[in-house]
DNA sequence: ATAATAATAGTCAATATTAGTCAAAGAATG
DNA sequence: CATTCTTTGACTAATATTGACTATTATTAT
């Protein structure tokens, strides 16, 4: 049929539609059932979109509330220009991650003026041994990881 | 439908209702029943939102008297140097921290210039409930009051 | 003074109102 | 066919709202 990309699923239909929301505004807040009705999907699916499509990565910070009056918002970040350092980084990470290597990460921030002296103590405090500590060096790995990871992320973008 | 949010719960009106009169005054005194009937809820919604808003965390103190003549009073504390701060903080966490709890304490440091908005966004990625899951939301709090606390205290000396 | 009553605020659990997770089923793609 | 992406819905979690019952203090009556 017919002539241009006449064929978007459902998800991408809801993707435009609040992509086009926030080229005139810097963030946009939703109350997920609403989203849900408009397009006739079931509230789960605008969860599928957001993490399928508004990622970090794609310069989108998400937050939301549940209870009365709850909400999702949809920011737009503005990423920093050399973030394949982040990337790589990131991608050297992986699962697990040992002290050593952490403070290799810190320092390698600290280099590369991601990040100044204080911001680098506050971060090795929260992955310092005894904090994250859980009897187990593996689990101690992995969580250090994953903090690492969430900061890395956090440092994509400005403000 | 973008950046213009009408849509608050009750709870985050009466708050914002309240902390605008403390914008100009050291405390607010109040007759409970009052503003629930200004804001049309049952009077123990205000019993709530103090609980969850107006916290010893967040620089409040709530003192009340029932009888005639009865009344909620609170006030705005003003700590008295950097380290009191952050000592009462890390005493007011105790084992567990929720992540609400943990906003709350963010913003308490923010607000008493110990941090910048920065430094607060680094610290909440690193306490990030993705970040430091486990599985066992018990033992998620744990592992966030043991990384606040080592944070708090690495902010002690770090001046 | 003391007791009864009125006028407050507090507690707690039930209910309501949202959003999140996860896995299975279905559709599209290569 | 195999693989990946989308759609669905049952179940879970977080937060807000409500109201019945309790506790405390002040006022009034005896």
């Amino acid at each position: 049929m017919g002539d241009e990309m006449a064929d978007e699923n459902i998800s991408d239909l809801i993707e435009r539609y609040l992509k086009q929301i926030l080229a005139d505004n810097e963030q946009v807040k939703i109350r997920r059932s609403e989203i849900a009705g408009l397009f006739d999907v079931v509230p789960s699916q605008i969860n599928y979109v957001i993490n399928t499509r508004f990622t970090i990565q794609n310069g989108y910070i998400v937050e939301s509330k549940r209870g009365g009056g709850g909400y999702i918002r949809i920011e737009k970040v503005r990423l920093l220009d050399d973030i394949d350092v982040l990337d790589s980084l990131i991608a050297a990470i992986g699962n697990k991650l040992s002290k050593r290597d952490s403070e290799t990460i810190v320092q390698t921030l600290y280099n590369n003026d991601l990040i100044n002296r204080r911001e680098a103590s506050i971060i090795l405090a929260a992955i310092d041994k005894d904090a994250i500590d859980l009897n187990n060096n593996d689990l101690t790995d992995i969580m250090r990881a994953n903090i690492m990871i969430s900061i890395l992320n956090r440092l994509r973008y400005e403000g």
